[in-house]
DNA sequence: GCAAAAGTGTTTGAGGTACACCCATGC
DNA sequence: GCATGGGTGTACCTCAAACACTTTTGC
């Protein structure tokens, strides 16, 4: 037993991890394995360690649930309405990551009984007020898609232009002009083409590209 | 006492308040009254209560420590590194709000023992990890300086254009130019003129203009 | 009349948007 | 030769940046 002078509230860490699958954004979601909210799905996301970083709790708790190593994470907002969970007073602190499609094997564990992928656009109900914070990391995420880098992340090292653009369109949800959308990646400077040639169809092979 | 079966983290909130004084940004500080860094200047804030939200316990503990009542308040970032407080794990969710030039008078209490304006250009030594918290208060400040709505808000409700841009060259402690300011604060269609003038001096009368 | 701040337009360049056709390949 | 996706250019518009003089007042 641990004893204060005051009471304290549990701190916990979440991390919604977004990737694309089918062409879809998606995201990472557990299905609960206890109580409360117990056969729900979640964010995956649970109680930080007393001395453990905030970042390092959610990188923790991302991979004990579901297996999955993040790479960057970027903190999206601190959750504590007094009610948001009955347990006792929860404070979480949502962080989001991107996940390379490809890399998306998952394992659920932990306090977990199933992970898994659900496409922005048909999710299940889910636990305490994560609906909400799924909601603000689309936002945060629309509002980085113009830094370019962003795109990049969903995809592996080598891509061609087609695939970024399909990975922005995934992401807003809305087509992408072509010309406009190469002239404007190519003009940022920050991809390079790396001289070789992908193959893959009845069709013209696609030059290949890399983040500088 | 209160105990809990695993360790708990006290949270805090912190509250950076920005002002102009003097045609500069400044920043309220409380000087500390106690233990740690007892006499060191440091963000207004402290511990949340347990069934109190965290915007509610930011405007709270500003209110107890300085007397100002907060306006709207964002929420900037929360700080958790585990060595950050010396006396116990210290997660602190830190909000920056705005206060209008001319209502700046402050009245310390609770733990403070003093509480005062900084110009931003000369900030005392800071306890914790205070100056990593203004500076990024700063940085979100500079960042949401395109609103034009922003800008209005260091101002009394009727305010001049020359006001509205000495404002933005407080904040970003550079000159603006005058006719492009003029009309992209227009041209945003977010301010109107009240239809009165204001006379102070020997030089021609200027128009008021009021936040739409 | 003079000091002091308010007010006013035009030109230029950069970047975003809209839009249609040819190219290289596998079958 | 045809289906499929890869690759390309131009005209227009909007917006930001640079830049100097006239107007209105108090004294």
């Amino acid at each position: 037993m641990y004893s204060y002078q005051y009471p304290h509230p549990a701190v916990t860490t979440d991390v919604v991890v977004f990737t694309i699958r089918d062409g879809e954004l998606a995201v990472l979601l557990i299905e609960r394995g206890c109580e409360p909210e117990c056969g729900r799905w979640a964010i995956p996301g649970g109680f930080i360690e007393i001395d453990e970083d905030l970042e390092t709790a959610a990188r923790r708790e991302l991979r004990e649930e579901t297996s999955v190593e993040a790479g960057e994470l970027e903190q999206l907002y601190a959750f504590g309405r007094p009610d948001r969970d009955p347990r006792e007073r929860v404070i979480t602190v949502a962080y989001v990551t991107i996940l390379r499609a490809g890399q998306t094997s998952i394992r659920a564990a932990s306090d977990a009984a199933d992970a898994a992928w659900f496409p922005m656009r048909k999710l299940p109900q889910l636990a305490f007020d994560h609906r909400k914070i799924l909601a603000m990391a689309q936002d945060h995420l629309h509002a980085r898609l113009d830094d370019c880098t962003t795109a990049i992340r969903f995809l592996p090292d080598e891509f061609t232009l087609s695939e970024l653009k399909a990975a922005h369109e995934a992401i807003l949800g809305a087509p992408v002009d072509k010309r406009n959308f190469r002239k404007r990646m190519l003009a940022r400077d920050l991809i390079e083409a790396t001289g070789t040639i992908r193959r893959g169809g009845a069709h013209r092979p696609a030059r290949l590209y890399r983040a500088k």
